[in-house]
DNA sequence: GTCAACTACATTGTCAACAATATTGTAGAC
DNA sequence: GTCTACAATATTGTTGACAATGTAGTTGAC
């Protein structure tokens, strides 16, 4: 029964080319030439090509018949809705790691927070959104919900260029980090109505923190070149 | 600008085998192959291959590296999961739709509402439970928003064969009757939060509906030969 | 100069052949 | 009879060529 072990090129195209947005060396908006990209990752078309159609299904990649494809432009609004829908899985995804934790799980989750409050009195802002990422990831684990976890992981990537800039509202931090206090006070308790109701209140904020930083940074300068169907 | 009207074989070899699926022509764990269903279908191989992949990251079908696809097959407990992801991301959609429903759209949902009142007083199951779907679908459409819909259908597609089971619980048409009626209320009175609650206290009854028909219909008959990774 | 029709080019969609892998069947050793 | 090694077959993965479509550029009429 010699069962395949090394990836095949469809896979590996997949997982390079989603990288790759998610690194964003393929920006937005940006068009997806499957001859380039097979050039640049030294893969064959074919490969390419289905692993756009994956990327499309997943919501990263937006491709239209004959005129290719492009990396999925998401506005703030877009933006604030999967927050939203990531709130609301979460959220029961909590409730199922506070009825599940074992000790030996709370205990890695506490240390995870004194290491984030660590780095948060030591001004680094993004040792601590890895440690946030950390966190939400551990509670996943641990909530052993592999629905809620896939669509999660799906949304969380379609976000990733909007997560940083959440971190640079003056005063997120130190809720932020007193939102996850709260979150793994109530998993630890094995409340489970106490952790679905502070996980969702922690990514209400992230989505307020996140309609303000838009609001700053953004003066809404109208885009007509991109168009959303 | 000649834009593409008629269908590229990719999409509608996704379409068909995806419907194949939904209508049960397709049975969970039954081996998909390509060339047969090129035939079947009359497209090419390569239209199948790219659907396959797609239907694959949505989650209908299961492929493994040289050995093929297969329906992907979804036990109870599975089922409970997609019904949970289900429940978090409807009850958010139906906190949007209390906020945002028109008069006359609020007159649709209570039409609705009526004709399945009088399907149940008629002891048509079957036309209660495609009403139901309307109803949810209509709710959607309402809340616009795009992001929970796009999961939902997605779980929705998923559990399509576990969905019939639940009708069959006696006395379970009246309940879920009663509980959709708590939801257009609440939904005409534009009171978010009980919108909100009343789906997800609906679609948790649906997932313990649920829980008692597997118990009825299957004594449990460990089937060894299905493997789930 | 502006617009339409046409041509040339780039890119995607489709097809058929070939290679790689898994599965099944067969023969032989013991 | 049972197990292992090997051959035969079926199926998927990959490659290259060709067809279909969209896009950009060019020419010509007015």
């Amino acid at each position: 029964m010699p069962v395949s072990e090394k990836a095949t090129e469809t896979q590996t195209a997949y997982y390079r080319v989603r990288q790759a947005i998610l690194a964003e060396e393929l920006l937005p908006g940006q068009r997806l030439v499957e001859k380039e990209l097979a050039e640049r990752f030294g893969l064959g078309r074919a490969a390419i090509r289905t692993a756009l159609a994956r990327l499309e299904q997943e919501g990263l990649v937006k491709s239209e018949p004959f005129r290719g494809a492009t990396v999925r432009a998401i506005d703030e609004a877009e933006a604030v809705e999967i927050l939203e829908a990531r709130a609301a899985l979460e959220s029961l995804a909590a409730r199922y790691a506070a009825r599940k934790a074992t000790p030996e799980q709370v205990r890695h989750l506490e240390d995870i927070l004194q290491r984030m409050q660590a780095r948060y009195e030591a001004g680094d802002l993004l040792g601590m959104s890895e440690l946030n990422s950390e966190l939400h990831q551990r509670l996943l684990e641990i909530a052993g919900h592999r629905t809620a976890a896939r669509l999660i992981e799906s949304l969380r990537a379609q976000n990733v260029r909007h997560q940083f800039r959440t971190i640079l509202v003056p005063g997120r931090s130190r809720r932020s980090l007193e939102e996850h206090r709260r979150i793994v006070q109530a998993v630890a308790a094995h409340d489970e109505e106490k952790a679905a109701q502070a996980m969702l209140e922690h990514l209400s904020q992230v989505a307020e923190a996140l309609r303000q930083s838009a609001a700053l940074t953004t003066p809404q300068p109208p885009s007509p070149i991109l168009e959303e169907a």
